[in-house]
DNA sequence: CTGGCCTGT
DNA sequence: CCTGGACAGGCCAGT
C-alpha cells in the first residue's frame, strides 16, 4: 500500500486569496464565481500533483475565538468580507461536496487551529501532510514530514515552504515564523508586535536569540539604543502577540483522521456545477469531459461520392478545415447532416461530385452552417460560390450575446446546452501537439459539428426572435458575410518593391538612431527592451519616473514625451521605436502576407468577434495601418489597385458616432450642430467657453475636441484630464459646462447607466445587446468600467449597425449597375473600392449617396470621398 | 504565454 | 484615499 498522504487545505484563505487574486467573473446568470473559479484551478492542480488519500478543507467558525480573550482586538479594524464573496461560500461548500472532500470548522477556533490539529496528529502517525492555505503564518507548521503551500499570484502559483526552505528564505526554522510575528505584528490580523521592527529586524534579532522569551532575557545586550527601547516597552505586546500568532496544536477537534479519506469526486456532480457556474475552460480541460460530453453514438458513413437523392431540400453542411486560415489551409472535407442522416465527403472527392457542387450552389436548398464565412470564402478557392446559407449558428450565437469566449463549434454548443460535440483543441490538439488524426475522427468530429447545427438552428432563432434580433441577425449579419467572403477573396494589391524599398530605407535610419542612442547612453543594449530601456533612462541617466509598471518602469510614449526636454536621448528613442514599429509590423509584418500567386493581401474580417459589434481584421490587421504621422502614412502607397488602370476610392462616415449620439439623445443644441452643419470641435468650443466662433482659438478647439470624445468614450474626469495633460479639476470642469451646453447628451448618460443597471444591458439602434454584470459590482473600477461600456457601447455599436447596413446596401448597388467597381475593405467608418477610372465619376455619387442613407437619423449622415493610385494619395 | 508598447477608429 | 479613458491586433522581450 502506498504512503498515506493528507492535505488540509485553508478554505477562508484560499477563498479570499482567489477572489483578490482573479477579476469578478460572473456566471451566465450573474453570480460571482471568481473566488470559487481560483479555488478550482487550485485544487485541480494539486488533486492532480499530490493524488492525497486524505483531505479536508477547514473553515473559520466565526467572528469571535479564544484568541480574542487575550486581544480583544484581534483582527480589529477589518474590512468586512466584500458581498461579492460572500455569496461565493455556499458554492465553494457545494464544489467540496461534489469533490467528496470532508468540511470543518469549530467554534471559537479558527481554521489554522484545525490544521495545525490534524498535521500534529498525523505526523504522530508518520503520515505525510501538506497544508495549504494563501497565509504565511501556517509555515510555522512546516517540519520533515509536513509541507506548506502557499499559493502565489494566479492561485494555481505555488511556493513550497519546507524547513530548508525557509532556512533559506529567512535563515529560521519553522518555529520561529512566530516569534518572528510576534515581534513584527500582522497589520491584516491586527496584532500589534513591536512597534518600529519589521521584518529585516526581528530576522538579525532571531538570529542572534531564537526565541522571544530569550530575546527579553538578553535585552540589554542588543545593539542600538533606539532598537533597545522599542523593545523594553513593548515587551507585553510582543509577547502577546507571540501567543497570538501561535497556531493551536491541540484544539478540541471532534474529527479524527480516519474520517478524512479521499476517493475522488463524484463526476457527474461536479460535472454539472461546473456547467452552473460556467466553468467553462475547466470543462473543456478535464479528463472526464470526453465521457461527459459525447455520450451518445453518431452514425455516420463516409462517402466517395454523393447522390442526388442523398442531398436534401435542407441540411446542415460543414466544410471541415485544418486550421483558422481558410484562405490558404488544407480542406479536409465536408459534413452533411439532417435528422435522418450524416455523411462526411473528403474534399477532393467532394470537388470531383459535380451533383455535390451544383448543391452547394443551388440557392433553393437551404444550408444550416457554422461560420458561413469560413466556408464560403474556402469554397471561393475552388470557383465554388456557396448560396442558399439559411442559417448560421456562429452569427445567431454572437447576436444573442456577443460575450461567447470562443467560435469553437463546442463552446457555442455548451453555450446553449448541446454538449454532443468536441472542441477542435480536444480533435486536433493544440501548440506543438497539434496533429492530424485518422479520417474516421475527423469524420465523426465534422459530423458532429454539423448535427450540432442542425439540433440548435431551432432553439438560437428562437432565442433571437424573443430578443427582437431576428432582422439584425436575418438582414444584417448573415449577408454581411457573404460580402466579406468575396472582399477577402478578392483581397488587395499590395506593391512588394515598394515596400522592400522602404525597408531599405528605414533599416539605414534605425542603423545610425541606433548608434547615437548607444553612444549618448555609452553603452549598447536592447532598445526594445522597456526593462533594459528603464536601466538607462531611470538608474544610468537618472531621469525622473513618472509613471510605474507592475513590473517596473513605464518607458510609453507619453511618459518619454514629458521627459524630453530632460534629455536629448529621448527623442532619439522615440524616433527608433516609430520606425521599428513600422519596419517589423508594417514592413516586415505585411511583407509575410502577401499570397505569391496574385501579389495581393487577403485579411480575414472577423465578424463575431468584439462586443461591440464592430468588425476586427487579422492576418493581416489592416484596419491600423499608419496615418497620423507621415512617415507611417507611407506605407499606404503600397497598397494599389490589382489592375494599374484602375484607382483606390475612399470614402469614410463624418463624426458618425457623433451623430449617432445626437439622434439616440435628442439634445438640441448638438442636433442643431450637425443640422447647420457646424465644425463639430469648433463648435463645441464655443459652447464650453462661451466664445464667439471667431475667438476659438487651436488650442481650444483641441481641448473640445478631446471633450467630444470623452464623451464617445464615456467620460470621467480622469481620463480627460490625461489627454490634455491638465488637471483633474480642471477637467471636470471641462466636462460639467459640456453638460451644461448640452444637457439632452448629460440626460442620456444618467439614463443609459440606469437602464442598463435595470435590464442588466445595453442595446444598439439595430438591436444588438451587449450584457454589463459588472455594472452592480462594488468594486469600484470593475463599477466605473461598466459604467463607461454602458455609455460607450450603444453609439460605437450603432455606428458599427449603420457602416454594416452600408456595405449590404453598398454591395447591392454595385451589382445592380452592374459595375466593376469592388469593395475591398471596410475601417470601422470607412469603405475601400477599387475601381476603373471610366466608374470613378459614379462612385462620386453613388457613395456618398447609399452610406448617407444607410440609416435615417435626425441629423444628416454624411460621407467624404477621395481617390488615387494608391491607398496613401486617397486624401 | 503574459505584459508592455504602438498602430488604427 | 485612490482607482481610471472605448474598441481592436501585432511585435517584442522575458518569463
Amino acid at each position: 500500500m502506498t504512503k498515506e498522504k493528507l492535505l488540509l487545505l485553508d478554505g477562508n484563505s484560499l477563498a479570499y486569496r482567489a477572489f483578490f487574486a482573479l477579476p469578478l467573473l460572473t456566471n451566465d446568470s450573474g453570480i460571482h464565481t471568481n473566488a470559487v473559479y481560483g479555488f478550482t484551478t487550485m485544487l485541480q492542480k494539486i488533486l492532480e500533483e499530490e493524488k492525497p488519500t486524505k483531505m479536508l478543507v477547514a473553515f473559520d467558525a466565526g467572528k469571535t475565538t479564544f484568541r480574542h480573550s487575550t486581544y480583544g482586538e484581534y483582527k480589529g479594524g477589518r474590512q468586512k468580507t466584500p458581498p461579492e464573496l460572500s455569496e461565493q461560500f455556499p458554492y465553494l461548500r457545494k464544489l467540496l461536496d461534489a469533490y467528496c472532500i470532508k468540511q470543518y470548522e469549530l467554534e471559537m477556533y479558527e481554521a489554522d487551529d484545525i490544521i495545525g490539529t490534524l498535521s500534529k496528529q498525523a505526523e504522530e502517525q508518520k503520515l505525510q501532510v501538506i497544508v495549504v492555505s494563501g497565509d504565511k503564518d501556517l509555515t510555522q507548521l512546516a517540519s520533515d514530514n509536513t509541507t506548506v503551500y502557499i499559493t502565489r499570484k494566479g492561485m494555481t502559483d505555488i511556493e513550497k515552504y519546507t524547513p530548508d526552505h525557509i532556512q533559506e528564505k529567512y535563515g529560521l526554522t519553522p518555529e520561529q515564523i512566530i516569534d518572528m510575528k510576534g515581534l513584527m505584528g500582522d497589520a491584516s490580523d491586527n496584532i500589534p508586535g513591536v512597534p518600529g521592527v519589521g521584518e529585516k529586524t526581528a530576522i538579525k534579532l532571531l538570529k542572534q536569540y531564537p526565541t522571544i522569551e530569550e530575546l527579553y532575557e538578553n535585552v540589554e545586550q542588543v545593539s542600538g539604543a533606539k532598537l533597545k527601547e522599542k523593545l523594553t516597552t513593548n515587551e507585553e505586546q510582543a509577547k502577546m502577540s507571540k501567543q497570538l500568532a501561535t497556531i493551536d496544536r491541540q484544539s478540541p477537534i471532534t474529527i479524527t483522521l480516519d474520517e478524512l479519506v479521499y476517493d475522488g469526486p463524484n463526476v457527474d456532480e461536479l460535472f454539472s456545477l461546473w456547467q452552473d457556474l460556467s466553468f467553462k475552460s475547466l470543462i473543456e480541460k478535464s479528463e472526464f469531459q470526453s465521457e461527459a460530453t459525447t455520450t451518445k453514438e453518431l452514425t455516420f458513413s463516409i462517402l466517395e461520392d454523393v447522390s442526388a437523392e442523398q442531398l436534401q431540400d435542407a441540411m446542415a453542411v460543414h466544410i471541415e478545415l485544418a486550421d483558422e486560415h481558410y484562405h490558404t489551409c488544407d480542406r479536409f472535407g465536408i459534413a452533411l447532416v439532417d435528422d435522418k442522416q450524416a455523411y462526411y465527403i473528403p474534399y477532393d472527392k467532394a470537388m470531383a461530385s459535380i451533383s455535390l457542387k451544383e448543391w452547394l450552389e443551388d440557392a433553393s436548398k437551404q444550408k444550416f452552417m457554422v461560420d458561413s464565412k469560413a466556408a464560403q470564402a474556402a469554397l471561393l478557392r475552388d470557383g465554388i460560390k456557396l448560396a442558399g446559407v439559411e442559417f448560421d449558428m456562429l452569427l445567431a450565437a454572437y447576436i444573442v450575446n456577443p460575450a461567447i469566449p470562443s467560435d469553437d463549434v463546442a463552446t457555442i454548443s455548451k453555450e446553449f446546452g448541446y454538449t454532443d460535440v468536441l472542441s477542435n483543441d480536444n480533435v486536433y490538439g493544440k501548440g506543438a501537439k497539434k496533429a492530424t488524426p485518422a479520417i474516421e475522427a475527423v469524420a465523426e468530429h465534422a459530423c458532429r459539428k454539423a448535427n450540432a447545427v442542425f439540433s440548435l438552428q431551432p432553439k438560437l432563432e428562437q432565442l433571437l426572435r424573443e430578443n427582437e434580433q431576428f432582422e439584425l441577425y436575418k438582414q444584417l449579419e448573415l449577408p454581411l458575410a457573404a460580402i466579406l467572403s468575396e472582399m477577402e477573396s478578392e483581397g488587395i494589391t499590395v506593391d512588394r518593391e515598394r515596400l522592400v524599398e522602404m525597408g531599405h530605407d528605414l533599416t539605414t535610419k534605425l542603423k545610425t538612431i541606433e548608434e547615437d542612442i548607444y553612444s549618448i547612453a555609452g553603452q549598447a543594449f536592447n532598445i526594445n527592451s522597456p526593462k533594459q530601456l528603464g536601466v538607462i533612462l531611470f538608474e544610468k541617466l537618472g531621469l525622473p519616473v513618472i509613471k510605474k509598471t507592475k513590473t517596473g518602469y513605464s518607458t510609453a510614449a507619453d511618459v518619454l514625451e514629458k521627459l524630453e526636454p530632460e534629455h536629448e536621448i529621448i527623442r532619439h528613442i522615440l524616433q527608433y521605436r516609430q520606425l521599428g514599429k513600422l519596419q517589423s509590423t508594417y514592413i516586415e509584418g505585411l511583407l509575410k502576407e502577401i499570397h505569391e500567386e496574385d501579389q495581393k493581401i487577403h485579411t480575414r474580417f472577423q465578424q463575431a468577434l468584439t462586443s461591440t459589434g464592430r468588425l476586427s481584421s487579422t492576418d493581416p490587421n489592416l484596419q491600423n495601418i499608419p496615418v497620423r504621422l507621415e512617415e507611417g502614412r507611407k506605407i499606404r502607397q503600397a497598397f494599389v489597385p490589382s489592375n494599374p488602370e484602375w484607382l483606390l476610392f475612399a470614402a469614410d462616415y463624418s463624426q458618425i458616432e457623433l451623430r449617432v449620439l445626437a439622434h439616440m439623445c435628442g439634445d438640441e443644441n448638438l442636433i442643431n450642430a450637425f443640422q447647420n452643419g457646424l465644425d463639430i470641435h469648433t463648435n463645441t468650443a464655443m459652447n464650453v467657453f462661451h466664445v464667439a466662433e471667431e475667438e476659438v482659438t487651436s488650442d481650444m478647439r483641441r481641448a473640445a475636441k478631446a471633450v467630444n470624445f470623452g464623451i464617445v468614450y464615456g467620460i470621467s474626469d480622469y481620463g480627460l484630464s490625461q489627454n490634455l495633460d491638465i488637471t483633474r479639476k480642471e477637467a471636470a470642469d471641462f466636462i460639467e459646462r459640456y453638460f451644461a451646453s448640452f444637457p439632452g447628451v448629460q440626460d442620456y448618460m444618467k439614463n443609459i447607466v440606469e437602464e442598463a443597471k435595470q435590464q442588466g444591458y445595453v442595446t444598439t439602434m439595430l438591436n444588438r445587446r451587449r450584457y454589463l454584470p459588472d455594472l452592480k459590482s462594488s468594486n469600484f473600477n470593475l463599477r466605473s468600467f461598466a459604467e463607461r461600456t454602458a455609455m460607450n457601447t450603444p453609439i460605437q455599436g450603432s455606428a458599427a449597425d449603420i457602416i454594416k447596413k452600408a456595405m449590404i446596401d453598398m454591395a447591392a448597388a454595385l451589382k445592380e449597375q452592374n459595375l466593376q467597381t469592388k469593395m475591398l475593405l471596410q475601417v470601422h467608418d470607412e469603405l475601400i473600392f477599387e475601381a476603373p477610372k471610366e466608374e470613378i465619376a459614379i462612385l462620386e455619387k453613388l457613395v456618398p449617396e447609399v452610406m448617407g442613407k444607410a440609416f435615417e437619423l435626425n441629423v444628416p449622415l454624411r460621407a467624404d470621398f477621395a481617390f488615387g493610385p494608391t491607398w496613401y494619395d486617397t486624401k
